[in-house]
DNA sequence: TTGAAAGGCTACCCGCAGGTAGCCGCGTTC
DNA sequence: GAACGCGGCTACCTGCGGGTAGCCTTTCAA
């Protein structure tokens, strides 16, 4: 019992550090912020940061790396569920823009930093991206085949909705006209318009 | 004529600094690449370097605004000429991706260290985006007033489409399957199914 | 042949920030 | 109430890289 709170602490812990890394790498970039910077924001020091990461890298991948996880996830469990491609894609993409714009902090800051991650770090993030390229492509293939979808090119719709949805991270704004939900809504409207699927 | 020649030499080295800085800029990151290495692959040093350019981040500066002009100019032209809103959102789709292709390395280095630009840089570029949204959006309502796109929403379908097309810089290789063009080509294809224009 | 200017190089400075060694105080246990 | 250990801090090291001062070489004009 005494043992399983310790962990809670260390947990909550190193999830705080990583909150405030986000903020401040979305808003200076990853070199633009320094360690003590962090520190400095949560009210500790330095060392306080290295008994829970092993460098700073490494707190930039713990801080990608779930996020990339929680996309592959939206998109594989919607492509996998019930119901027709239509149906499914729908799912999909809307799940999918809901991570966007809620870990919208940490994608801005996955595509901007990739080069500062480690080579093992990027390799694991991008099998990631094959396994989701893999799937949409595939629930796009499904859909032709069943004649829902009319689609020139499945491979390069893929990238194009694929990107039309990551690229919401760049423009959307929490306390803006459109909510999440409603900007997550069009979007996925826009993706089945685009394979031509009927609304 | 003597001053002339002098004149021309001067924008050819500044030129080849700038094409060494985009290739390592490109492969390394900003931060990644040293005015030394940039220097070495030259086969001259860094005060050479610091003759044509006042810093670091002003050579930074100098590879991104030029390309967001290109991008601004490939879509203010078209929608600028003759025809149907639906020829001229071709010709701007098709425009801008060429642009975005031609200058992947140039883009993809924005995008990722824009935090890095001075406060001055990055105003007049993001005046320029501005204004590439307006014209986009215009171009869009223009379409629908007309009744040649059907669009729910034409601030999200603008981002979307945009995003799309600036979204290729991630993914396209020049030694691929598809030429640049045929890559372009798609793209136009997919935003004019996107605002629901006839094909 | 000489002088001057342009262009580039050698050699250096120095601040910044990632990373670490070692100490100190507090809470816990016997 | 003494001893132990954990957690966090103070204080430091060190290398890297942006930026610069000043010299040397080459070229061209008189």
């Amino acid at each position: 019992m005494a043992e399983h709170m310790r962990d809670e602490i260390l947990a909550y812990k190193r999830d705080r550090i990583l909150q405030e890394a986000v903020k401040l790498f979305y808003e200076r970039g990853f070199t633009g912020t320094t360690l003590d910077d962090i520190a400095a924001e949560l009210g500790v020091t330095k060392p306080f940061i290295y008994t829970h990461f092993r460098s700073k890298v490494e707190l930039l991948a713990a801080l990608c790396q779930p996020t990339i996880e929680m996309s592959l996830e939206a998109v594989a469990s919607a492509a996998d569920s019930g119901g027709t491609p239509t149906v499914r894609l729908r799912m999909a993409m809307e799940g999918f823009a809901r991570v966007i714009l809620q870990r919208q902090a940490n994608i801005a800051i996955y595509f901007r930093e990739e080069k500062n991650l480690t080579p093992e770090a990027l390799d694991a993030i991008n099998t990631l991206r094959k396994k989701f390229d893999r799937v949409l492509s595939s629930l796009l293939r499904e859909g032709v085949a069943t004649g829902a979808f009319t689609i020139p090119d499945v491979n390069i719709a893929a990238l194009a909705i694929g990107g039309m949805i990551s690229w919401a991270y760049t423009w959307h704004r929490p306390e803006g006209r459109l909510t999440l939900d409603d900007v997550s809504g069009r979007l996925a409207d826009l993706a089945l318009k685009m394979v031509g699927a009927a609304v």
